[in-house]
DNA sequence: CAAACGTGGCA
DNA sequence: TTGCCAAGTTT
């Protein structure tokens, strides 16, 4: 037999022509016409490591309030590398994919460690760190160090698709080949951190996903799509799939003016977060089967149902998040559960300060509201007053 | 390589 | 309300 016939990528070249008719102009029209950003204003290599991994599959405007308290409070490399994951979790509380947090902070160690405290300059070596994949990497070395470095995020990948026609779904190996081919090409010449990112700012603003501003666009004249009139249909939309729905039974346990808390596990959904003790139950069980879970998984098996305190819905990408609140007690206190990394009794004030989802925080000020805390007190069950001034604990 | 991984804004 | 999207990486 012969071999599986495999797709020869034929990869494009530019011309040379090409290649001064579009990087002109457009860096042109950056110089001109390119957003104020605070990362825009520093030459930190730190600071601007930090802006793209949270510029990951987030916008600018989310993007800019927790850039300038993130870099307020670990200031540089050496500081965020030695802060407790903790600190750093709870700095990223609210800005979504976790994960990305986790590696800034081991890359952050790594670059201690390996490097001296200074980031490398150049892309194959960002590579070799946590959370470094082929966009950031290109980003970062011709960003904060002038390599010539392609990179190819949502916005070139789109420009590109429509200036050369560039056929293919999202993900489909030889367009992504083709992608990086062409940004490769056209990112040789002067500049090239501006132009990386003239390509984004282009894409962000004029050649944008829908209703693209063709007649203010620089290089309509060599656009491929627009002289054909396929600027709408490239490049194809990406197919998803459709959110799963998962059940998440939360225990409420109030106790002397504190609420149990638990450390997720590193990996998955929430990966190293703080909540409110959880497990997944099935879609619509009863309260009684899943406060047996929520027993089992804190590791106490005469955990007692209180009452059912409401749901708080929260829509994900890929998940449609239903959280059951259920009041619990139990005489016997929690140890170390092995479902989770770690408890803690916190009092509202306290919790504020953790790393915490903002699924987890919309359950919490539920709870709140219910004055679940102010009702509980364990040595007077029959006490009904509301917000009793409490003693310190 | 498909699936997992969050959130807020906007049509 | 629902669907789609935004400066991706990891497994």
């Amino acid at each position: 037999m012969s071999p599986r016939p495999r797709t020869s990528p034929v990869l494009p070249t530019v011309s040379p022509e090409r290649h001064a008719a579009l990087r002109g102009p457009l860096l042109n029209w950056y110089d001109h016409g390119k957003r104020d950003l605070p990362w825009r204003r520093t030459r930190d290599p730190y600071a601007i490591w930090l802006s793209e991994v949270m510029l990951q599959q987030t916008q600018v405007s989310t993007v800019i309030p927790y850039w300038e308290r993130f870099l307020a409070r670990f200031p540089t490399v050496g500081a965020l590398a030695s802060a407790p994951l903790d600190d750093v979790l709870s700095g990223w509380k609210g800005l979504g994919y976790y994960s990305r947090a986790r590696n800034l902070h081991r890359a952050a160690q790594e670059v201690v460690s390996r490097f001296q405290g200074r980031l490398p300059a150049t892309a194959a070596e960002l590579l070799t760190l946590p959370g470094f994949g082929r966009y950031t990497a290109g980003a970062v070395a011709s960003i904060a160090f002038g390599e010539e470095a392609p990179l190819v995020d949502g916005n070139v990948a789109r420009v590109l698709s429509r200036l050369f026609e560039v056929e293919g779904l999202p993900g489909d190996r030889a367009r992504e080949a083709t992608l990086w081919a062409l940004a490769g090409a056209l990112v040789k010449g002067e500049r090239p951190g501006d132009f990386n990112q003239a390509l984004m700012e282009h894409g962000a603003t004029v050649c944008r996903p829908e209703s693209p501003l063709c007649l203010l666009c620089p290089v309509r004249a060599g656009c491929l799509a627009y002289a054909k009139g396929r600027v709408d249909e490239l490049p194809p939309a990406k197919v998803r799939a459709a959110p799963k729905k998962l059940e998440l039974a939360l225990a409420v346990w109030p106790r002397e003016g504190k609420l149990l808390f638990a450390r997720r596990a590193e990996e998955g959904l929430f990966g190293g977060l703080w909540e409110l003790p959880t497990t997944e139950v099935a879609e619509d069980t009863t309260d009684a089967v899943a406060l047996g879970q929520l027993a089992s998984a804190l590791g106490t098996p005469d955990l007692k149902l209180v009452g059912a305190l409401g749901n708080v819905r929260r829509q994900l990408t890929h998940r449609a998040l239903t959280l059951r609140l259920l009041r619990v007690a139990g005489p016997v206190l929690p140890r170390q559960a092995k479902s989770f990394q770690e408890l803690r009794w916190c009092t509202p004030q306290e919790a504020e300060a953790l790393g915490m989802s903002t699924a987890m925080q919309r359950a919490l000020e539920s709870v709140i509201a219910q004055d679940v805390l102010a009702a509980a007190t364990p040595t007077a069950p029959a006490q009904t007053r509301k917000r009793r001034p409490r003693a310190s604990p």
